[in-house]
DNA sequence: GTCTATAATTTGATAGAC
DNA sequence: GTCTATCAAATTATAGAC
């Protein structure tokens, strides 16, 4: 007697894990099962949908855990630009600390299925809509204005998930590293910028 | 009577286009083959290592391309920002012009098999340090010094894959064309710099 | 080089008992 | 909610004739 069940949240956990490892179309129902330790029966229950309808609400999980954790670590700073090489950082700890397994399962499921599930690309498009809108709400509080902080926002967005791809790829986190230290310098010229013409 | 055989770039070309839309895991050897007009037979008499070599040749093949392409865009500007504009401009048009189709068949290829198939990541990885070298090439003969021209190149390359991520996925280019501003932006602050540390 | 046939396995999904 | 059994289709790969 759980207020939320095991099993449904063990699920979810296993396909964001293997999404992680081996993507969309690289990953089985079989393999999901078995990592949760559930049952075809019981992943049909919760999903009747089967594969896609799990899928979305394994991006959609994700996306917010991801929002969260991104305006948490960013939210009180008075160096905006350090705030987000900080969170490069992070990033690369990460990626090494856990030998390049893709921190994020959206990007690249988002990137398998954007032709053929259409759904599920809605599904991604929605996440990564609402990482622009916190990165931009973000950069509007330090100073900039709306349109720049939105746009920068996305470049974020752009850098990072490219920046996976990368580190993915080459098992280094060189690029990445490089990205955040050229976001920051792109968000201290974009502040300088903006107290100019105010001031 | 060919010197290449057409059955051949056929099948290459044929696999090019499906990773594009479906991805590695998504694309199978029976709609490779009928899409490329071709037997079973053939493909593994010209890649008798199966999907993996193949898909190898084709990760090899576009990376080639891609970097002569960026090469003949960017060689002899004597504006270095604004041929990187140019060239995120060039991508928005092809992104549109073909519903968004993936104009990248090796960063979805990579990040799905990374963690699976180590010869492809491999593959990929020479790839992207090709891409990555001709870069920095590029913005080492425009003023940057060779560690900064280098960096900058990562970010050029990964801020792209990202680009294509977010344009998939959202169906919009508005992403990819701030990011492409940015990009311009940081090569425009790194030419003034350079400028002014030897002035 | 090309073709068909087929092997062996895995896939997403369903049925129905408990 | 969970379980097993099972289906029909698809998967990569191989064999061997032509």
């Amino acid at each position: 007697m759980q207020e939320v069940s095991d099993t449904r949240s063990r699920i979810v956990t296993a396909t964001t894990e293997l999404f992680r490892r081996r993507g969309f179309n690289g990953t089985s129902l079989k393999e999901i099962t078995t990592a949760a330790n559930a049952t075809t029966g019981s992943l049909y229950h919760f999903w009747p949908g089967g594969k896609d309808e799990l899928t979305a609400e394994v991006l959609a999980t994700s996306g917010a855990v991801y929002r969260e954790f991104f305006e948490a670590m960013v939210n009180d700073t008075n160096n905006p630009g350090q705030a987000i090489a900080d969170f490069f950082a992070g990033g690369s700890e990460i990626l090494e600390s856990t030998d390049f397994i893709d921190p994020c399962p959206i990007g690249g499921v988002a990137r398998e299925v954007a032709s053929t599930h259409d759904g599920l690309r809605q599904a991604a498009h929605a996440v990564f809509d609402g990482w622009i809108e916190a990165a931009g709400a973000f950069l509007q509080r330090c100073g900039l204005d709306a349109d720049e902080a939105r746009e920068l926002g996305a470049t974020l967005v752009a850098t990072i998930e490219g920046g996976f791809v990368l580190a993915r790829t080459t098992r280094d986190t060189a690029a990445f590293t490089a990205s955040g230290r050229h976001m920051q310098l792109l968000i201290d010229a974009a502040l300088a910028d903006a107290r100019t013409r105010v001031g």
